[in-house]
DNA sequence: CCTCTACTTGCTTGTTGCAAACAAGTAAGT
DNA sequence: ACTTACTTGTTTGCAACAAGCAAGTAGAGG
């Protein structure tokens, strides 16, 4: 049931405490998430796989949705560098085509942080407020990105200045959530997850168009 | 707290007791999930909230997996096919944007049937199997219908023969699916879901070029 | 510089309330 | 009479909180 222990340096800081329980609460409720999703997640299991008590998952993060949202904080941020990254310097076309095809990348190796990121995020729509205003910042940033590589693109003479960044971004955005839904509906069909994504592509090929 | 009592014709045949019992906890149900989502809706509520007691929701359904695959059911057949009727003997493209324009109208007017089906569409992914296969289900009739638009406007001679039908339904579809969860998202912000529907048909046209 | 003591903070255990699920009963229809 | 719709009683399990215990920290007297 309880995991790793290896070297535990008898004595620890307070702070040194909290970030090993954090941590081992946030990989327990990861790999929790990924195998029986968020309903049937519970603030007691994540508390006891990390190797403490019953209680402790509740203390520190005070619910379920407390939980979650340094969940999606904790792996949101990393996941956009992870994608920034896989871009570069790349501009425009080339770029839209090297994220998507890093999501594509991360998305086939099936990590479980990408996983229970992507539960939650389709989680935390309806009218429970707690996660909302998280994700809806990732959102936010994750659009930007994508119109500044456009405009980027624009700028740098590769794609016709009539286009219309954000609904383009917008566009893509949107497509990419769909397609992720379709990788969590069915993990199996990995043959369709590429295809989406490489359909993705050749769309964004035609909606920003050499100058 | 209780509904409408309207005309009791006090003897009723059984099969009209429970198609009037079932009638009324689905109405309470997509009041209730349209109001606080899938994890705050409860059976109790949705019992009592129809004018019966708290038990007879669970007694009915077995469970809430059991009353979300009956509402997935029932809103789903209608839903598929006012879409296709917007559609009626329309092809290829046309088809196409027939049916966005219908799904903006239907998603505008929020009717709380449409969002109490899509919310549980969202909730149902992860690996809870009970409503995956409903909905799964309705994933392939809607993937379907749009491939048969697209094939039947190339046999019109109104499509090029090249494109890759699936590919470009599935691609449809994904986006749909992120319009949608941006709808669920961000109720108030009509003017993007607006734009993200037009935008899906501008693309469409792109994907989809004339002969 | 040590260390004893007061305190703060991390963590656990006890308890309450509520919903899901099921069982057993009552009442309405056949 | 008996079958089917519905209700009420009961169990189980989790979330949420409160109160207590233990580990770490700081400050004054030696």
């Amino acid at each position: 049931m309880d995991a790793q222990v290896s070297t535990i340096p008898a004595k620890r800081t307070q702070a040194e405490r909290t970030a090993e329980s954090d941590n081992r609460m946030l990989n327990a409720a990861i790999t929790l998430l990924a195998e029986k999703g968020a309903a049937r997640t519970t603030l007691k299991e994540v508390g006891e796989q990390a190797g403490y008590s019953r209680g402790l998952a509740s203390y520190r993060f005070g619910n379920k949705a407390g939980l979650f949202s340094f969940l999606i904080r904790s792996v949101g941020e990393d996941w956009l560098e992870e994608l920034q990254s896989a871009v570069t310097d790349k501009v425009g076309v080339d770029a839209i085509a090297s994220a998507t095809d890093a999501h594509y990348r991360f998305v086939s190796e099936s990590a479980d942080r990408i996983r229970a990121f992507y539960l939650l995020w389709f989680d935390s729509i309806g009218p429970e407020p707690e996660l909302r205003e998280v994700i809806s910042k990732i959102h936010e940033r994750r659009q930007i990105d994508v119109a500044n590589w456009i405009t980027a693109g624009i700028e740098a003479g590769k794609i016709k200045p009539e286009v219309d960044v954000d609904e383009v971004a917008g566009q893509f955005c949107a497509a990419i959530i769909g397609i992720v839904y379709q990788w969590l509906a069915m993990p199996h069909d990995n043959e369709k997850i590429y295809q989406l994504h490489e359909g993705l592509k050749k769309q964004m090929q035609l909606a920003l168009p050499a100058k």
